[in-house]
DNA sequence: CAGTATCCCTCAAGATACTG
DNA sequence: CAGTATCTTGAGGGATACTG
């Protein structure tokens, strides 16, 4: 690839999906997006990403049409960034690298976060304790999607 | 992240896979492989990656299970790259950042490379010629997939 | 053909200080 | 709090020459 060669140019939507969604931090954003983050210090508070690069990932994010920055309601004089449908569109990717990861990357017993829905129906990424058997810890009010 | 955090210490799946296939030709790789392609100068020239690149990619590929090198079967002293069960479990990565592109990042007439199924029954990444009205233009013998 | 060995360069990323 | 500005570093990537 010549650097001259933009994603705009590549023939094939798998090349040019990476093109704009393809670095270390993008879709992590977009998970966390997901997860219902929309302030730029929760972002930078739940990556610890340098706070220059996550300013130009939400920019690049928002000028590729997958997040929108809107004034919070609260008045405050800032942004809040929230997914587009676009951006919404990306949830079988994110969906997909989740289940690989936790099928081929994880040993068997390994603890990771999981996909649960909460009471608002809106699914959450969190850690999720467990016990020995490996059952699940949640206060009983808690419904979980399962995603296999 | 510190730079010290690697990626087998991600506690998310996603940031995991990440780690292990979000760079700019890791996916591209395994899209080829997908395709069929499984020897060095093939990958070289779809990608056009340089050479010390892709014998890079190839080898963190097989590390992390994705690909096994084995001798090709002519007695050619080299190797053909081959997907194993993790990496064909990658398709639905692939699948999903297929589609997204297709819908998102392109035109409605825009031409782009397609997945079509061959003769073999093995899918097969190819630009596929259209006619004026969008129809696709194959061999009457190829059968078309439909992915959506 | 299938790589390896060098060299070089750009840019992503991090750290830190500063601002409205 | 939500960024911007500046500086520095290192990894990712490219080009080319070389080798079994």
């Amino acid at each position: 690839m010549t650097n001259s060669a933009h994603s705009s140019d590549e023939p094939c939507p798998v090349a040019r999906s990476i093109g704009v969604i393809g670095d270390r931090w993008s879709l992590l954003i977009v998970r966390d997006a997901f997860d219902g983050i929309h302030r730029f210090s929760d972002f930078q508070r739940s990556l610890g990403v340098a706070r220059n690069i996550l300013a130009d990932r939400l920019r690049r994010l928002v000028e590729a049409g997958i997040l929108v920055a809107r004034p919070t309601r609260e008045g405050g004089a800032y942004q809040e960034y929230v997914l587009t449908e676009a951006g919404k569109n990306l949830f079988p990717v994110v969906l997909a690298l989740r289940q690989w990861g936790e099928r081929q990357l994880f040993t068997p017993g390994e603890p990771h976060s999981e996909l649960i829905e909460t009471k608002t129906g809106k699914p959450v990424q969190r850690m999720v304790p467990r016990n020995e058997d490996g059952e699940v810890l949640l206060p009983d009010d808690t419904k979980v999607r399962k995603l296999s």
